[in-house]
DNA sequence: TGACTGACAGATTTCCAATTCTGTCAGTCC
DNA sequence: GGACTGACAGAATTGGAAATCTGTCAGTCA
Protein backbone atom coordinates (compact mmCIF):
# COMPACT_ATOMS: atom_id res chain seq x y z
CA UNK A 1 0.00 0.00 0.00
CA UNK A 2 2.70 3.07 -1.14
CA UNK A 3 1.79 6.47 -1.79
CA UNK A 4 -0.88 8.77 0.10
CA UNK A 5 -3.08 7.14 2.92
CA UNK A 6 -6.98 7.82 1.42
CA UNK A 7 -10.20 6.54 2.35
CA UNK A 8 -10.46 3.90 0.10
CA UNK A 9 -7.06 2.29 0.50
CA UNK A 10 -7.97 2.22 3.71
CA UNK A 11 -11.17 0.11 2.93
CA UNK A 12 -9.12 -2.22 0.61
CA UNK A 13 -6.90 -3.16 3.38
CA UNK A 14 -9.42 -3.37 6.11
CA UNK A 15 -11.22 -5.51 3.98
CA UNK A 16 -8.97 -7.84 3.32
CA UNK A 17 -7.68 -8.13 6.93
CA UNK A 18 -11.52 -8.60 7.72
CA UNK A 19 -11.71 -11.59 5.67
CA UNK A 20 -8.39 -12.59 6.72
CA UNK A 21 -9.27 -12.50 10.68
CA UNK A 22 -12.83 -12.43 10.65
CA UNK A 23 -15.05 -9.89 12.30
CA UNK A 24 -14.81 -10.94 15.69
CA UNK A 25 -10.69 -10.60 15.56
CA UNK A 26 -9.75 -7.90 13.97
CA UNK A 27 -8.96 -4.66 15.36
CA UNK A 28 -8.07 -1.10 14.04
CA UNK A 29 -4.63 -1.85 15.26
CA UNK A 30 -4.46 -5.26 12.91
CA UNK A 31 -5.29 -2.93 9.65
CA UNK A 32 -2.90 0.18 10.52
CA UNK A 33 -0.66 -2.30 10.82
CA UNK A 34 -1.25 -3.82 7.20
CA UNK A 35 -1.09 -0.38 6.06
CA UNK A 36 2.70 0.16 7.74
CA UNK A 37 0.96 3.11 9.55
CA UNK A 38 0.01 4.17 13.22
CA UNK A 39 -3.32 3.28 14.13
CA UNK A 40 -3.47 7.14 14.97
CA UNK A 41 -3.51 7.40 11.07
CA UNK A 42 -6.20 5.60 10.54
CA UNK A 43 -8.41 7.79 12.92
CA UNK A 44 -7.47 11.09 10.93
CA UNK A 45 -10.19 9.04 8.26
CA UNK A 46 -12.43 7.21 10.10
CA UNK A 47 -14.23 8.95 13.34
CA UNK A 48 -14.48 5.53 15.16
CA UNK A 49 -13.81 1.42 14.67
CA UNK A 50 -17.91 1.58 14.03
CA UNK A 51 -17.59 3.83 11.05
CA UNK A 52 -14.83 2.10 9.35
CA UNK A 53 -16.89 -1.49 10.04
CA UNK A 54 -20.02 0.29 8.29
CA UNK A 55 -17.83 2.03 5.34
CA UNK A 56 -16.79 -1.72 4.92
CA UNK A 57 -19.98 -2.90 5.02
CA UNK A 58 -21.72 -0.55 2.71
CA UNK A 59 -18.99 -1.45 0.11
CA UNK A 60 -19.96 -4.87 0.34
CA UNK A 61 -24.20 -4.07 0.23
CA UNK A 62 -23.68 -2.22 -2.80
CA UNK A 63 -22.11 -5.03 -4.31
CA UNK A 64 -25.20 -7.16 -3.56
CA UNK A 65 -27.42 -4.39 -4.99
CA UNK A 66 -25.47 -3.77 -8.19
CA UNK A 67 -26.70 -6.51 -10.24
CA UNK A 68 -29.71 -6.61 -9.14
CA UNK A 69 -30.48 -2.60 -10.59
CA UNK A 70 -29.14 -4.29 -13.93
CA UNK A 71 -32.63 -6.47 -13.68
CA UNK A 72 -34.53 -3.31 -12.83
CA UNK A 73 -33.55 -1.54 -15.48
CA UNK A 74 -34.18 -4.70 -17.66
CA UNK A 75 -36.59 -4.66 -20.85
CA UNK A 76 -38.45 -7.86 -19.91
CA UNK A 77 -42.29 -8.95 -18.72
CA UNK A 78 -42.43 -7.26 -14.87
CA UNK A 79 -43.00 -11.02 -13.86
CA UNK A 80 -39.79 -12.51 -15.52
CA UNK A 81 -37.97 -9.58 -13.96
CA UNK A 82 -39.38 -9.66 -10.45
CA UNK A 83 -38.10 -13.75 -10.60
CA UNK A 84 -34.96 -13.20 -11.95
CA UNK A 85 -34.50 -10.02 -9.22
CA UNK A 86 -35.39 -11.94 -6.43
CA UNK A 87 -33.71 -15.38 -7.55
CA UNK A 88 -30.39 -13.32 -8.10
CA UNK A 89 -30.63 -11.78 -4.64
CA UNK A 90 -31.14 -15.45 -3.07
CA UNK A 91 -28.46 -16.53 -5.42
CA UNK A 92 -25.72 -13.89 -4.18
CA UNK A 93 -26.34 -14.46 -0.29
CA UNK A 94 -26.71 -17.77 -0.96
CA UNK A 95 -23.28 -18.10 -2.64
CA UNK A 96 -21.59 -15.86 -0.22
CA UNK A 97 -22.26 -18.28 2.64
CA UNK A 98 -21.69 -21.21 0.99
CA UNK A 99 -18.52 -20.04 -0.95
CA UNK A 100 -17.16 -17.64 1.84
CA UNK A 101 -18.54 -18.30 5.26
CA UNK A 102 -15.72 -15.66 6.70
CA UNK A 103 -17.13 -13.00 4.32
CA UNK A 104 -20.65 -13.96 5.57
CA UNK A 105 -19.84 -14.41 8.97
CA UNK A 106 -18.77 -10.75 9.04
CA UNK A 107 -21.82 -9.89 6.72
CA UNK A 108 -24.13 -11.41 9.32
CA UNK A 109 -22.09 -10.51 12.62
CA UNK A 110 -22.61 -6.49 11.03
CA UNK A 111 -26.42 -7.07 10.36
CA UNK A 112 -27.39 -7.15 13.73
CA UNK A 113 -24.15 -3.88 14.85
CA UNK A 114 -24.69 -1.52 11.38
CA UNK A 115 -28.46 -1.30 11.82
CA UNK A 116 -28.62 1.96 10.23
CA UNK A 117 -26.65 0.78 6.90
CA UNK A 118 -28.73 -2.43 6.46
CA UNK A 119 -31.99 -0.65 6.96
CA UNK A 120 -30.92 1.92 4.08
CA UNK A 121 -29.94 -1.43 2.23
CA UNK A 122 -33.33 -3.00 2.96
CA UNK A 123 -34.84 0.42 1.62
CA UNK A 124 -33.08 0.38 -1.00
CA UNK A 125 -33.88 -2.78 -2.05
CA UNK A 126 -37.44 -2.50 -1.07
CA UNK A 127 -37.60 0.34 -3.78
CA UNK A 128 -35.88 -1.46 -6.15
CA UNK A 129 -39.23 -4.23 -5.95
CA UNK A 130 -41.24 -1.18 -6.01
CA UNK A 131 -40.05 -0.18 -9.13
CA UNK A 132 -40.50 -3.43 -11.24
CA UNK A 133 -43.69 -3.39 -9.60
CA UNK A 134 -44.94 -0.08 -11.15
CA UNK A 135 -43.68 -0.94 -14.49
CA UNK A 136 -45.79 -3.92 -14.40
CA UNK A 137 -48.65 -1.60 -13.28
CA UNK A 138 -48.09 1.02 -15.43
CA UNK A 139 -48.40 -1.67 -18.50
CA UNK A 140 -51.60 -3.30 -17.11
CA UNK A 141 -49.35 -6.33 -16.69
CA UNK A 142 -49.69 -6.61 -12.90
CA UNK A 143 -52.99 -5.72 -11.09
CA UNK A 144 -53.27 -1.91 -9.40
CA UNK A 145 -51.20 -2.60 -6.10
CA UNK A 146 -49.41 0.26 -4.29
CA UNK A 147 -45.70 -0.24 -5.93
CA UNK A 148 -43.88 0.52 -2.69
CA UNK A 149 -45.97 -1.63 -0.09
CA UNK A 150 -46.67 -4.82 -2.58
CA UNK A 151 -42.34 -4.15 -3.28
CA UNK A 152 -41.53 -4.54 0.49
CA UNK A 153 -44.46 -7.40 0.53
CA UNK A 154 -42.18 -9.24 -1.99
CA UNK A 155 -38.80 -8.39 0.09
CA UNK A 156 -40.66 -9.75 3.65
CA UNK A 157 -42.09 -12.76 1.64
CA UNK A 158 -39.18 -13.71 0.50
CA UNK A 159 -36.84 -13.42 3.20
CA UNK A 160 -36.02 -16.69 4.44
CA UNK A 161 -34.43 -17.27 1.14
CA UNK A 162 -31.93 -14.00 1.17
CA UNK A 163 -32.46 -12.48 4.86
CA UNK A 164 -28.55 -13.68 6.67
CA UNK A 165 -30.41 -14.95 9.79
CA UNK A 166 -31.69 -17.83 7.94
CA UNK A 167 -28.54 -18.98 6.79
CA UNK A 168 -28.79 -22.32 8.57
CA UNK A 169 -31.41 -23.46 7.01
CA UNK A 170 -30.55 -22.74 3.61
CA UNK A 171 -28.64 -26.43 3.90
CA UNK A 172 -31.84 -28.34 2.39
CA UNK A 173 -31.38 -28.85 -1.35
CA UNK A 174 -35.25 -27.93 -2.56
CA UNK A 175 -34.76 -24.51 -1.54
CA UNK A 176 -35.16 -23.47 -5.34
CA UNK A 177 -38.18 -25.51 -5.66
CA UNK A 178 -39.68 -23.42 -2.35
CA UNK A 179 -38.85 -20.36 -3.53
CA UNK A 180 -40.08 -20.89 -6.79
CA UNK A 181 -43.61 -22.12 -5.04
CA UNK A 182 -43.57 -18.75 -2.85
CA UNK A 183 -42.79 -16.95 -6.20
CA UNK A 184 -45.99 -18.25 -7.70
CA UNK A 185 -48.41 -17.34 -4.51
CA UNK A 186 -46.83 -13.90 -4.58
CA UNK A 187 -47.05 -13.54 -8.94
CA UNK A 188 -50.00 -15.09 -9.21
CA UNK A 189 -51.58 -12.59 -6.65
CA UNK A 190 -50.13 -9.80 -8.47
CA UNK A 191 -51.86 -10.71 -11.69
CA UNK A 192 -54.77 -8.67 -12.49
CA UNK A 193 -58.02 -10.75 -12.10
CA UNK A 194 -58.87 -11.23 -16.07
CA UNK B 1 -42.30 -31.32 44.82
CA UNK B 2 -43.19 -33.75 46.95
CA UNK B 3 -43.89 -37.60 45.79
CA UNK B 4 -42.06 -39.70 43.48
CA UNK B 5 -39.51 -38.18 40.78
CA UNK B 6 -41.71 -38.62 37.35
CA UNK B 7 -40.44 -37.36 33.98
CA UNK B 8 -43.56 -34.59 34.54
CA UNK B 9 -42.80 -33.66 37.55
CA UNK B 10 -39.22 -32.93 36.36
CA UNK B 11 -39.80 -31.13 33.52
CA UNK B 12 -42.58 -28.75 35.65
CA UNK B 13 -39.33 -28.10 37.94
CA UNK B 14 -37.25 -27.59 34.91
CA UNK B 15 -39.36 -25.06 33.05
CA UNK B 16 -39.88 -22.96 36.60
CA UNK B 17 -35.35 -23.05 36.68
CA UNK B 18 -35.10 -22.06 32.83
CA UNK B 19 -37.19 -19.44 33.37
CA UNK B 20 -35.93 -17.97 36.29
CA UNK B 21 -32.53 -18.89 35.63
CA UNK B 22 -32.48 -18.14 32.02
CA UNK B 23 -31.07 -20.81 28.86
CA UNK B 24 -27.28 -19.93 29.55
CA UNK B 25 -26.84 -20.49 33.26
CA UNK B 26 -29.22 -22.98 34.17
CA UNK B 27 -27.77 -26.31 34.77
CA UNK B 28 -28.98 -30.17 35.44
CA UNK B 29 -27.60 -29.56 39.42
CA UNK B 30 -30.09 -26.50 39.19
CA UNK B 31 -32.53 -28.38 38.31
CA UNK B 32 -32.01 -31.38 40.61
CA UNK B 33 -31.11 -28.83 43.58
CA UNK B 34 -34.66 -27.71 43.00
CA UNK B 35 -36.36 -31.04 43.31
CA UNK B 36 -34.79 -31.73 46.43
CA UNK B 37 -32.69 -34.90 44.55
CA UNK B 38 -29.04 -35.70 43.70
CA UNK B 39 -28.35 -34.50 39.28
CA UNK B 40 -28.09 -38.41 39.26
CA UNK B 41 -31.44 -39.09 39.70
CA UNK B 42 -32.65 -36.82 37.08
CA UNK B 43 -30.38 -38.90 34.77
CA UNK B 44 -32.47 -41.81 35.37
CA UNK B 45 -35.36 -40.16 33.26
CA UNK B 46 -33.42 -37.99 30.88
CA UNK B 47 -30.62 -39.71 29.05
CA UNK B 48 -28.92 -36.69 28.83
CA UNK B 49 -28.83 -32.87 29.69
CA UNK B 50 -30.08 -32.26 26.21
CA UNK B 51 -32.74 -34.89 26.30
CA UNK B 52 -34.12 -32.77 29.14
CA UNK B 53 -34.15 -29.40 26.94
CA UNK B 54 -35.28 -31.15 24.06
CA UNK B 55 -38.05 -32.15 26.45
CA UNK B 56 -39.10 -28.88 27.73
CA UNK B 57 -38.92 -27.33 24.25
CA UNK B 58 -41.32 -30.18 23.15
CA UNK B 59 -43.79 -28.90 25.63
CA UNK B 60 -43.40 -25.21 24.85
CA UNK B 61 -44.13 -25.49 20.87
CA UNK B 62 -46.88 -27.94 21.59
CA UNK B 63 -48.52 -24.96 23.74
CA UNK B 64 -47.95 -22.83 20.53
CA UNK B 65 -49.63 -25.16 18.28
CA UNK B 66 -52.44 -26.22 20.38
CA UNK B 67 -54.54 -22.89 19.43
CA UNK B 68 -53.93 -23.26 16.02
CA UNK B 69 -55.30 -26.89 15.87
CA UNK B 70 -58.63 -25.32 16.84
CA UNK B 71 -58.65 -22.71 13.69
CA UNK B 72 -57.70 -25.23 11.61
CA UNK B 73 -60.87 -27.24 12.60
CA UNK B 74 -63.30 -24.20 12.77
CA UNK B 75 -66.03 -23.79 10.14
CA UNK B 76 -65.45 -20.05 8.45
CA UNK B 77 -63.72 -19.80 4.97
CA UNK B 78 -60.22 -21.06 4.54
CA UNK B 79 -59.22 -18.07 3.49
CA UNK B 80 -60.42 -16.54 7.24
CA UNK B 81 -58.98 -19.51 8.95
CA UNK B 82 -55.82 -19.25 6.90
CA UNK B 83 -55.36 -15.40 7.71
CA UNK B 84 -56.68 -15.99 10.88
CA UNK B 85 -54.06 -18.93 12.10
CA UNK B 86 -51.07 -16.86 10.41
CA UNK B 87 -52.16 -13.80 12.83
CA UNK B 88 -52.28 -15.52 15.73
CA UNK B 89 -49.47 -17.64 15.34
CA UNK B 90 -47.41 -14.25 14.49
CA UNK B 91 -49.14 -12.75 17.44
CA UNK B 92 -48.64 -15.65 19.99
CA UNK B 93 -45.21 -15.57 19.22
CA UNK B 94 -44.15 -12.12 19.32
CA UNK B 95 -46.22 -11.66 22.65
CA UNK B 96 -43.76 -14.46 23.75
CA UNK B 97 -41.12 -12.11 22.79
CA UNK B 98 -42.62 -8.87 24.15
CA UNK B 99 -43.90 -9.92 27.74
CA UNK B 100 -41.75 -13.18 28.49
CA UNK B 101 -38.06 -12.24 27.03
CA UNK B 102 -36.68 -14.63 29.27
CA UNK B 103 -38.77 -17.53 27.86
CA UNK B 104 -37.73 -16.39 24.37
CA UNK B 105 -34.51 -15.72 24.93
CA UNK B 106 -34.80 -19.90 25.77
CA UNK B 107 -36.89 -20.25 22.64
CA UNK B 108 -34.31 -18.27 20.67
CA UNK B 109 -31.46 -20.80 21.81
CA UNK B 110 -33.28 -23.77 21.22
CA UNK B 111 -34.40 -23.03 18.01
CA UNK B 112 -30.71 -23.14 17.34
CA UNK B 113 -29.87 -26.11 19.64
CA UNK B 114 -32.33 -28.79 19.77
CA UNK B 115 -32.63 -28.94 16.00
CA UNK B 116 -34.73 -31.89 15.32
CA UNK B 117 -37.31 -30.71 17.60
CA UNK B 118 -37.72 -27.69 16.01
CA UNK B 119 -38.08 -28.89 12.41
CA UNK B 120 -40.86 -31.78 13.35
CA UNK B 121 -42.74 -28.58 15.45
CA UNK B 122 -41.82 -26.77 11.53
CA UNK B 123 -43.44 -30.08 9.92
CA UNK B 124 -46.49 -29.85 12.19
CA UNK B 125 -47.47 -26.12 11.53
CA UNK B 126 -46.96 -26.65 7.90
CA UNK B 127 -49.39 -29.61 7.56
CA UNK B 128 -51.76 -27.18 9.87
CA UNK B 129 -51.86 -24.91 7.36
CA UNK B 130 -51.53 -27.55 4.36
CA UNK B 131 -55.08 -28.87 6.15
CA UNK B 132 -56.43 -25.74 5.72
CA UNK B 133 -55.57 -25.42 1.96
CA UNK B 134 -56.59 -28.83 1.36
CA UNK B 135 -60.05 -27.99 2.60
CA UNK B 136 -60.34 -24.60 0.67
CA UNK B 137 -59.60 -26.60 -2.70
CA UNK B 138 -61.97 -29.24 -1.56
CA UNK B 139 -64.91 -26.72 -1.94
CA UNK B 140 -63.28 -25.15 -4.80
CA UNK B 141 -62.73 -21.96 -2.76
CA UNK B 142 -58.93 -22.23 -2.93
CA UNK B 143 -57.17 -22.48 -6.76
CA UNK B 144 -56.13 -26.45 -7.32
CA UNK B 145 -52.83 -26.36 -5.72
CA UNK B 146 -51.00 -28.75 -4.05
CA UNK B 147 -52.01 -28.36 0.00
CA UNK B 148 -48.84 -29.42 1.09
CA UNK B 149 -46.54 -26.82 -1.10
CA UNK B 150 -48.81 -24.50 -0.37
CA UNK B 151 -48.97 -24.75 3.10
CA UNK B 152 -45.47 -24.81 3.30
CA UNK B 153 -45.19 -21.66 0.99
CA UNK B 154 -47.37 -19.54 3.07
CA UNK B 155 -45.24 -20.42 6.18
CA UNK B 156 -41.82 -19.89 4.75
CA UNK B 157 -43.64 -16.37 2.90
CA UNK B 158 -44.55 -15.43 6.57
CA UNK B 159 -41.48 -16.42 8.39
CA UNK B 160 -40.51 -12.77 9.36
CA UNK B 161 -43.61 -11.90 11.27
CA UNK B 162 -42.92 -15.68 13.47
CA UNK B 163 -39.71 -16.94 13.31
CA UNK B 164 -37.43 -16.29 16.00
CA UNK B 165 -34.49 -15.33 14.19
CA UNK B 166 -36.58 -11.65 13.37
CA UNK B 167 -37.18 -10.85 16.51
CA UNK B 168 -35.20 -7.52 16.39
CA UNK B 169 -37.28 -6.60 13.66
CA UNK B 170 -40.41 -6.87 15.74
CA UNK B 171 -40.56 -3.24 16.99
CA UNK B 172 -41.66 -1.70 14.14
CA UNK B 173 -45.73 -0.75 14.56
CA UNK B 174 -46.80 -1.08 11.08
CA UNK B 175 -45.55 -5.07 11.23
CA UNK B 176 -49.49 -6.12 11.72
CA UNK B 177 -49.90 -4.01 8.65
CA UNK B 178 -47.07 -5.23 6.63
CA UNK B 179 -48.40 -8.87 7.26
CA UNK B 180 -51.23 -8.31 6.02
CA UNK B 181 -49.93 -6.85 2.98
CA UNK B 182 -47.90 -10.25 2.59
CA UNK B 183 -50.76 -12.33 3.18
CA UNK B 184 -52.90 -10.21 0.81
CA UNK B 185 -50.82 -11.26 -1.71
CA UNK B 186 -50.57 -14.52 -0.81
CA UNK B 187 -54.19 -15.16 -0.44
CA UNK B 188 -54.76 -13.83 -3.73
CA UNK B 189 -52.31 -15.99 -5.49
CA UNK B 190 -54.73 -18.84 -3.75
CA UNK B 191 -57.98 -17.83 -5.24
CA UNK B 192 -58.79 -19.40 -8.00
CA UNK B 193 -59.08 -17.73 -12.10
CA UNK B 194 -62.54 -16.76 -12.28
C1' DT C 1 0.76 23.76 7.62
C1' DG C 2 -1.02 19.52 7.87
C1' DA C 3 -0.29 14.43 7.59
C1' DC C 4 1.49 11.41 10.78
C1' DT C 5 3.46 9.43 15.22
C1' DG C 6 3.64 7.61 19.77
C1' DA C 7 2.33 7.79 24.42
C1' DC C 8 -1.59 7.69 27.31
C1' DA C 9 -6.32 6.65 30.12
C1' DG C 10 -10.00 3.95 30.31
C1' DA C 11 -12.53 0.10 28.21
C1' DT C 12 -12.29 -4.46 26.38
C1' DT C 13 -10.35 -8.88 25.58
C1' DT C 14 -7.33 -12.78 26.58
C1' DC C 15 -5.54 -16.21 29.24
C1' DC C 16 -5.11 -19.66 32.64
C1' DA C 17 -5.91 -21.63 37.15
C1' DA C 18 -9.67 -22.90 40.03
C1' DT C 19 -14.25 -24.04 40.21
C1' DT C 20 -18.38 -26.18 38.56
C1' DC C 21 -20.76 -29.18 35.55
C1' DT C 22 -21.98 -33.51 32.87
C1' DG C 23 -22.54 -38.16 32.64
C1' DT C 24 -21.36 -42.79 34.91
C1' DC C 25 -21.56 -46.29 38.22
C1' DA C 26 -20.68 -49.01 42.35
C1' DG C 27 -22.87 -49.01 46.49
C1' DT C 28 -26.84 -47.77 50.00
C1' DC C 29 -31.38 -47.98 51.61
C1' DC C 30 -36.06 -49.41 51.95
C1' DG D 1 -35.04 -55.25 43.31
C1' DG D 2 -35.15 -50.94 42.02
C1' DA D 3 -35.10 -45.86 43.14
C1' DC D 4 -31.69 -43.09 44.73
C1' DT D 5 -27.04 -41.29 46.36
C1' DG D 6 -22.41 -39.59 46.27
C1' DA D 7 -17.90 -39.82 44.54
C1' DC D 8 -15.39 -39.64 40.37
C1' DA D 9 -13.00 -38.37 35.51
C1' DG D 10 -12.99 -35.49 31.94
C1' DA D 11 -15.22 -31.42 29.84
C1' DA D 12 -16.89 -26.83 30.29
C1' DT D 13 -17.27 -22.48 32.67
C1' DT D 14 -15.80 -18.72 35.65
C1' DG D 15 -13.10 -14.98 37.70
C1' DG D 16 -9.66 -11.87 37.79
C1' DA D 17 -4.90 -10.44 36.68
C1' DA D 18 -2.34 -9.25 32.57
C1' DA D 19 -2.31 -7.87 27.94
C1' DT D 20 -4.38 -5.51 24.16
C1' DC D 21 -7.38 -2.25 22.07
C1' DT D 22 -9.96 2.23 21.25
C1' DG D 23 -9.98 6.89 20.85
C1' DT D 24 -7.39 11.36 21.92
C1' DC D 25 -3.91 14.69 21.47
C1' DA D 26 0.40 17.22 22.03
C1' DG D 27 4.36 16.98 19.51
C1' DT D 28 7.44 15.72 15.25
C1' DC D 29 8.77 16.13 10.65
C1' DA D 30 8.95 17.40 5.88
Amino acid sequence: MAGPLTREGILDTAEQVLRRYGPAKTTVVDVARALDVSHGSVYRHFSSKAALRDAVTQRWLDRVSAPLEEIVAGSGSAEGRLRDWVRTLAATKQGIAREDPELFATFRRVTDEAGEVVAAHVDHLAAQVGRIVADGVASGELAAVDPEVAGRAVLRATALFHHPAHADEWGDPRLDDQLDAVLDLLLDGLRPRS
